[in-house]
RNA sequence: UCGGGGAUCGUCUAAUGGCAGGACCGCAGACUCUGAAUCUGCUCAUCUAGGUUCGAAUCCUAGUCCCCGAACCA
């Protein structure tokens, strides 16, 4: 069993469920086969797959094939491959958009027949023009109003390959004014006398994503199609599709697909677009879609990214629709946190510097027993012998107060081996070429008879034994946290995100075969590449340094992402758009009933900007007068009715919701008697915004009536006390703000129908020492 | 210009009228045969202005800023 995540899509889902609207849940994971798949996809197929799991649902893997001339077969299996790798299976076998094509069509002809859809011979230019923009509507084309009979003919001549490409397409016949440009006579199918990679020259004419893809969900019977935020505007074009074609196919489309969007990933330091990764590739400026510079799943994986961390990471970032740029060190940290468990340890140094050991007896080979990962049983041989290799910066001639590493007439330990210490520097041209130094042989396996304790232990090789090995030292792809942000990105490549080095490794990690993880120790997390290792030539791909407190990358920016804004100056309005005060009060300068109600609402002592809002629509003026016959007390009904009821009918129109007027006012004229308390009063208006009814009556069925009896307070009082005493502890001991949980604890127990005040004194009463 | 979204620690994300929480990062300390890991502690946030309410991140009003949308791409 695993924990449930909650963000927005399970409340819907959970929602969803406990309506009844589905009994199941369907998801399914579609991309384009057109190019390798990212940790951006990482994100969706966990987020999808993890849904349908948590759920005891099912998720599809689907190909969107609809354009032959972009996708690839191999793409397909890329793709297949690493959703498997991330640790997924679909449901069934692998969908593809293009299986659907013949109910694609046949529901398009139902289209034409219904009179919602027509062939269109403008070009693709006069199609654009005749769009319209932002600000102007679009013009019909001239063959909209073709009889259906035609539009038919064309159509399935289309099909049968009469025209060649971009001489007509199927459009939807909607709104050539609408709003939504989308929904603007969107085009259904083009020509294109393409190979298709699946259905061959079967189709000369394919469906576009908006026409497609929510069929595709219909047909495969998912409940929940979920997508990123830049498809929000296409939900309306989606719903009209599945309303327009419900009888075509004779599927009831229940329960009907629902699209849901969410916020894609975006990453620091990398480029995230299919179109720039395909460019990377293609101009060869890294080698390939598996580079380990790539953000790609292939090329993370090679990299030596676990399944298992990119899933964490999945997790630590969540799911939401706030534009958001995830700062790059959370990913590394999931790399970090999977591969500090699982990776077993080893020893090579990176820039090597020679150690001779003056007491150690020449040709001697001592060979410890090391254990892979401390606390575990696997060990490794470690041959040890007069010439030692140590990293470069381990040793200093100037160390600083708190040097932890080797320097002249230092002791350091050599790890798991012995202590020993630098004597002598030796010098060619000025250069350090190599170190004179002693060793303690009674320290053998790292502990000293005397208990004593040098300041550091360093990591070493043995240089006769050791193995030569390429070293490849990977880093961010990028120089700036948003590389695409303006311009051309390729100018900010980190010409240091590779760099290959010649290493020297012990023995026995050198003989690992490729595809194995390995923490060379003070250095990083490695892995054996997978392609590039051979048997006794290893190559060791770097996936992440250990986090390091003591000194710092040099060429890279220093820690966490500063994205602070400055206070933004408010702009000077220089552009006269119109406000909403702005457009009320035009409106009643056209209509003489709302300026007549303005006029009276401000006689009665409303507040201008309350009357400016009730005199928006004829609408709320006549719902407001009934409301002052109920119960002539304009400001009570106008805090009530902006306040709260605006809020409870969430942009419903009046007329939709079971309150009319004057019910209202006989809601308010209850509560202003004093019968019925404000926060129960809130209580009683959602009630009755959400089923009607008579409000006494309510009050009544619902309990809300005003207790005035001072013993039932204190009563529930001393109950709440008596179940949070520990915050009643910490209420005496001065935290004030827990008043308001009493109150609520309090309120809630006598569902809202006590005065407030008089809870909040009985509460002072009890509390005070 | 029109339509659709969004705004909470530096970053990501919770809190659905009642204690602004967690994680990453950062800082400090402990521990350490990896300057790693581990452990402890600390710093740090509700876009602005009004309003409703005993009580507002949450509801109302006005404003500001950001993102997406005008391929015969998906």
């Amino acid at each position: 069993m695993t924990t449930r995540r909650a963000n927005f899509l399970t409340e819907i889902i959970d929602a969803d469920l406990a309506a009844g609207r589905v009994t199941r849940v369907a998801t399914r994971f579609p991309p384009e086969p057109n190019g390798y798949l990212h940790v951006g996809h990482a994100k969706s197929i966990c987020l999808n797959f993890g849904l349908a799991r948590d759920y005891n649902g099912t998720c599809n893997l689907r190909m969107d094939d609809t354009n032959p001339v972009k996708e690839d077969i191999d793409y397909v299996h890329a793709i297949q491959k690493d959703v498997a790798w991330l640790g997924f299976s679909w449901a069934g076998e692998v969908r593809f958009a293009s299986d659907y094509f013949d109910p694609m069509y046949a529901a398009a002809e139902q289209l034409v027949a219904q009179g919602d859809a027509y062939v269109d011979h403008q070009n693709v230019e006069e199609i654009r023009q005749n769009r319209g923009d932002f600000g102007r509507p679009g013009v019909d084309s001239p063959h909209r109003e073709r009889p259906i009979a035609q539009n038919l003919e064309l159509l399935q001549a289309m099909r049968a390959g009469a025209f060649p490409d971009g001489t007509c397409v199927l459009r939807a016949k909607i709104d050539m004014a609408h709003p939504n440009l989308l929904m603007r006579d969107p085009l259904l199918y083009r020509i294109r006398h393409a190979h298709h990679h699946r259905t061959g020259d079967k189709w000369c004419i394919y469906p576009m994503y908006d026409y497609a893809h929510p069929l595709e969900d219909a047909l495969e019977g998912i409940t929940h199609s979920i997508c990123t935020l830049e498809f929000e505007s296409n939900r309306e074009l989606y719903d009209w599709v599945l309303d327009h074609t419900r009888n075509a196919l004779g599927l009831a489309w229940n329960p009907r697909p629902r699209q849901y969007e969410f916020a894609r990933l975006g990453l620091g330091y990398t480029v995230m677009s299919k179109r720039k990764l395909l460019q990377l590739v293609e101009e060869k400026r890294v080698n390939g879609w598996d580079d380990p510079r790539m953000p790609t799943i292939a090329g993370l994986r090679r990299r030596g990214v676990t399944p298992e961390a990119l899933r964490d990471f999945a997790d630590l970032i969540g799911v939401a629709k706030n534009n958001s740029l995830v700062d790059i060190g959370k990913l590394e940290f999931c790399v970090r946190q999977d591969l500090e468990k699982r990776a077993p340890r080893a020893m090579a140094v990176l820039q090597p510097l020679s150690l001779q050991l003056t007491n150690w007896p020449l040709g001697h080979t001592d060979v410890l027993t090391m254990p892979w990962k401390t606390g575990e049983p696997a060990t490794r041989q470690v041959p040890f012998g007069r010439e030692i290799l140590i990293e470069r910066e381990d040793f200093s001639e100037n160390p600083p107060a708190d040097w932890k590493r080797l320097s002249v007439g230092k002791e350091v330990r050599l790890f798991g081996a012995f202590f020993v210490r630098c004597t002598e520097v030796v010098r060619e041209d000025g250069e350090i070429v190599g170190l004179l130094g002693t060793v303690d042989v009674d320290t053998r396996g790292g502990e000293a008879q005397d208990g004593r304790q040098p300041a550091g232990t360093i990591h070493w090789v043995d240089a006769t034994h050791a193995v030569d090995c390429e070293i490849r030292l990977y880093d961010r792809l990028f120089t700036v946290e948003q590389p695409d942000a303006d311009g051309d990105f390729l100018p900010q490549m980190n010409p240091d995100a590779l760099q290959v080095l010649q290493g020297q490794m012990e023995p026995a990690a050198a003989e690992l075969p490729g595809g194995t993880h390995v923490q060379l120790m003070r250095v990083g997390y490695f892995f054996s590449d997978p392609v590039a290792t051979d048997p006794g030539k290893p190559v060791w791909n770097r996936v992440i340094g250990l986090r390091d407190t003591w000194t710092k990358a040099p060429g890279r920016q220093e820690g966490r992402p500063d994205r602070r804004k400055e206070p933004t100056e408010a702009k000077k309005d220089t552009a006269q758009k119109k406000n909403r005060a702005e457009w009320r009060a035009e409106r009643r300068t056209a209509t003489a009933e709302l300026a007549a109600a303005y006029g009276r609402y401000g006689a009665l002592g409303v507040d201008p900007d309350a009357a400016d809002l009730l005199t928006e629509d004829l609408e709320t003026v006549a719902f407001f007068d009934a409301a002052l016959r109920a119960h002539p007390h304009p400001q009570a009904l106008s805090r009530w009715y902006l306040n709260d009821l605006e809020g409870l009918r969430k942009g419903r129109p009046l007329a939709e919701i079971p309150l009319d007027g004057a019910t209202f006012g006989q809601f308010v004229a209850l509560v202003d008697s004093g019968q019925v308390t404000v926060p129960a009063g809130k209580q009683l208006l959602s009630h009755l915004v959400a089923k009607g009814g008579d409000p006494v009556a309510a009050t009544r069925a619902l309990g809300l009536g005003k207790v005035d009896d001072s013993t039932a307070v204190y009563a529930a009082t001393d109950a709440v006390l008596a179940a949070l005493p520990g915050e009643a502890e910490r209420f005496r001991a001065g935290e004030q703000k827990l008043l308001g949980v009493f109150i609520g604890a309090v309120l809630k127990q006598l569902r809202g129908s006590a005065d407030a005040g008089a809870v909040r004194q009985a509460l002072l009463d009890r509390l005070k020492t």
